[in-house]
DNA sequence: CTGTCAT
DNA sequence: ATGACAGTCCGGTCC
DNA sequence: GGACCG
């Protein structure tokens, strides 16, 4: 056990030394470095918004745990928010990253992946964007998000709309569409919906938005129920439980072509990228669209 | 933070 | 008595 | 209540 000092907040570091990531060798060390040298980039993703963290004590191949209520244990200092939980029938008080010794405490439980909410906690039902979480099912390619996606690029700059990509770090790819506060999530749903079901009028081979996962057929399945209050999807620059420790990468459009392949973007090779090509995301909060009325 | 184990 | 080390643990929505 | 999402 060490103890850090982060801006006056002490902070207990333990087992710094277990490998999470067997094959790569990287540490819970070399994850609380990680995040602690990302923090500037994802601040303000979690910044007064509700984490869902999710923690493999034991590394990638262990038994995982989502976490959202703060433990009795956490130090007085950490940032939490209290939300009445209709599920529990009373507070849920929600971790919440405001500060960098947030983060540490955070990371040094083997809090592999964060998930932090598209809303704040000022305004929970109103999100900061629209976003599309595109999954391949088992009979996709890479290359049919990739085709999806590209088919909803279109539609939004028909739309003369701003949207950001990244990679899920797995399989997937996530579009965000910043847009001002005010909508609520019901409206953003509506808009994604729609856009979705246009996707699918081009592509009805590629695409689904079934709800049941039998009757996707396999296909990329355009999840926008995921923008709703307390649901969540990995902050851009989380990294993942995967081998080699892949990580949630911010993408220019223009690389979206079919020898692109999402495990490439590694916590090896991170550093060099954001040198080359900097902060694709750091604008996007703000950035405050409109949706279009008449899809509303 | 709390509990256990080694010194 | 002191310190190293380990444990750490789901809710919301859609149907 | 169960499926499904992260
Ligand atoms: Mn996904
Ligand atoms: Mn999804």
């Amino acid at each position: 056990m060490s103890t850090i000092r982060i801006n006056n907040f002490k902070v207990e570091l333990s087992n710094l030394d277990k490998v999470l990531w067997p094959k790569q060798g990287y540490t819970k060390g070399d994850l609380i470095n990680y995040y602690i040298d990302i923090y500037p980039l994802i601040q303000d993703f979690l910044a007064q918004r509700p984490l869902s963290l999710k923690s493999y004590p034991d590394g990638i191949n262990g038994k995982s745990f989502f976490q959202k209520n703060a433990p009795d244990y956490a130090p007085h200092w950490l940032s939490t928010y209290g939300i009445y939980s209709r599920h529990r029938k009373e507070a849920i008080n929600w971790i919440t990253v405001n500060k960098l010794a947030d983060l540490v405490w955070v990371a040094n439980r083997a809090s592999i992946e964060l998930h932090s909410w598209f809303s704040t906690i000022n305004k929970p039902d109103e999100p900061s964007f629209a976003v599309f979480d595109l999954d391949p099912g088992d009979r996709s390619r890479f290359k049919d998000v990739i085709d999806i996606a590209l088919v909803i690029k279109k539609i939004i700059d028909e739309m003369k709309l701003i949207a950001f990509l990244k990679t899920s770090g797995k399989s997937g790819l996530h579009i965000y569409i910043p847009i001002k506060t005010g909508y609520k999530f019901t409206a953003s749903k509506i808009f994604l919906k729609s856009i979705a079901e246009m996707v699918i009028r081009v592509k009805p081979g590629l695409a689904t938005i079934e709800w049941r996962k039998k009757k996707r057929d396999g296909k990329v399945y355009i999840d926008y129920r995921q923008n709703g209050r307390g649901k969540t999807l990995p902050v851009p620059y989380s990294i993942r439980p995967t081998a080699n420790a892949t990580i949630s990468t911010p993408l220019n459009w223009d690389e979206l072509n079919p020898k692109l392949s999402p495990e490439k973007f590694t916590l090896a090779n991170i550093a060099n990228r954001l040198k080359k090509k900097g902060d694709l995301w750091s604008d996007i909060l703000q950035i405050k669209q409109s949706l279009p009325s008449y899809l509303l």
